[in-house]
DNA sequence: CTGTTAGCGCATTCAG
DNA sequence: CTGAATGCGCTAACAG
């Protein structure tokens, strides 16, 4: 048998109240009674029982993170991130993988309200295009603040990259290096910091008078073999773009596996440039330019945003919008 | 205020354990009733307080990984693969993040064994000398599997890769391309998988009769400039190495940085071969040859062995001991 | 097949 | 400063 807080009890000849309270520091409680208290819960090992607390207190010291994938540099960041802050304040953090499925999203959205956890941090997965279940997770009044890939139909705080700027950055760039032809890989038409990113794309295409080419826009799924087959057809069709605005790291792998099956030279006849957020610059294949995003601060903030609703009552109405900077990031002699 | 079992209750004019038992398909319970119970609770959207549930059975569908970091593609694949199962199993995922810091790991064993979670999956730290803690988890009898980094003073079971093996072909992958004094790196020698990757190069070093250069076996801490200033002062050494074995892909890159600062030419004066997990092939520096561990799958194997035990009483005493196979991966035509 | 009752372990009224 | 009593929401005897 654990013991729990009645053993204490008898063991000290107090009752389970004074425990309870004498373990909390309650001030009604003499210094000396919290000592033996106290002596006695580290003698026996007393573990409180979390979830007897969190029945009767209807707190649960725990947080969810809801996101699209974990093997994504970004991600792992961002929830290093937020475990840090978890850490500091004693709560815990549960981690949900919607895949990019909109019917796992919902689902964790559903389920979640069920006092499981006392907030939400979440990133958007790539299919969500209803946001009935983010409403409703609301209407419960569960804390909630997205991060990078927010829902704009909400009211609710954010912590989010400058896309626009590191859009427009990225294609600039690539301009200044001389491509007039820059093609746009996009992961979804619904993404928010995608659609900034693109936005940005196109106003640095007009400030340089260059037309928009449709054909150069690409939509992606989460279909690999497709998105690569899509590449294909474009970098050997008529528009052939001479540079390549990947808006994720992934589109960015499959551009190059495509080029090199096509063989094509990378800094020479195709510049790409990518949002990415590798730790491993040192490791990477020089050719390649990243606008890379602060990403553990951007786990941190959103953790801290959401523990500022969890500490604050009245502050449920109160959003933050946080926007954070992406930074070019040029890399090796043949960089592009 | 929240819909609750009684709530339901009064709306059917039935008892609470009626309604306990039609939501949990109780054989005692008509299947008409069974019907306007779920009928109702779907219209009234109830949700079942997790927290009353796991006071009341000591089950909390909870389970916790404790790794040393996240940032590292290997334990982000590895979580990919324990969500996963968790996801079917309908279990809840907590993380932990030991930063390679004994203190903080035993801190979580310690608090975790008040039954907030059923079982746990864990990958000790760098630092981990002492098991103390571990054997105290065991003794509460906390399902406890681990995977990776693993703790041989533990009757446990675990899921590994062929650290052995790898560390042996990897050596020997050198060698066959030339190198006749191959320096290796190593994490932490309390480390299993890393000690059994050092045997392995020693292995490979006897059978071709390479005598074995102390001052080419370098250890390393968790401080990154520190451990490249190691790197250095053997690399311009008397000793100067031919080739690199790194035990972990972090050592590679900080030999790639010293590389890079000290002007050495990586394919030609010097090779490098590293356990590494990224899935990003084609973005690497061609210069790079892997030995890559099936993470994903690992971590899989590792969350159904611990459902394993969840399921199954008159289990916690049969240990399992499962090795995956890791893949020497030379890449690009520079390929080492 | 359904209802009554008694806790799970803890926090918090209300009394002293 | 301390104790007795109540209930958080649910499950599981036990009774019928």
């Amino acid at each position: 048998m654990s013991v729990d807080i009645k053993t204490l009890a008898k063991n000290l000849n107090l009752s389970i109240s004074t425990i309870s309270r004498a373990l909390r520091d309650s001030y009604e409680i003499s210094d000396k009674t919290k000592l033996r208290v106290k002596e006695m819960a580290a003698k026996l090992n007393y573990q409180p029982n979390p979830y007897a607390s969190s029945l009767r207190k209807h707190k649960s010291k725990t947080i969810a993170v809801v996101i699209p994938e974990i093997t994504n540099n970004f991600f792992a960041l961002a929830i290093n991130g937020i475990e840090y802050v978890a850490q500091e304040k004693e709560y815990h953090v549960l981690i949900y993988l919607t895949h990019e499925n909109i019917k796992k999203e919902i689902g964790f959205a559903s389920h979640l309200q069920n006092g499981r956890i006392d907030g939400m941090l979440m990133s958007i997965s790539a299919e969500t295009n209803n946001y009935d279940h983010l409403i409703e997770l609301k209407k419960k009044e569960v804390p909630l603040v997205f991060f990078d890939r927010i829902c704009e139909a909400i009211e609710s705080s954010s912590i989010t990259t400058d896309d626009f700027e590191g859009g427009f950055n990225a294609t600039e760039h690539l301009i200044q290096r001389g491509c007039k032809k820059i093609a746009y890989l996009d992961l979804s038409r619904y993404l928010s910091n995608s659609n900034k990113r693109m936005q940005g794309y196109i106003a640095a295409l007009v400030k340089h008078n260059i037309s928009i080419d449709e054909r150069l826009i690409m939509r992606f799924t989460n279909n690999i073999a497709a998105n690569e087959e899509q590449i294909v057809r474009v970098l050997s069709g008529a528009e052939k773009p001479d540079g390549v605005f990947a808006s994720v790291e992934k589109l960015a792998i499959a551009t190059y596996n495509v080029c090199q099956r096509l063989n094509i030279n990378i800094p020479k006849q195709l510049k790409i440039i990518s949002f990415s957020n590798l730790e491993i610059s040192s490791l990477l294949n020089p050719s390649l330019t990243t606008i890379t995003q602060p990403a553990f601060e951007i786990g941190k903030q959103a953790a801290l945003q959401l523990f500022r609703y969890l500490e604050k009552k009245n502050m449920m109405n109160v959003h933050e919008k946080i926007i954070l900077k992406s930074t070019l990031i040029p890399r090796g002699s043949t960089a592009i």
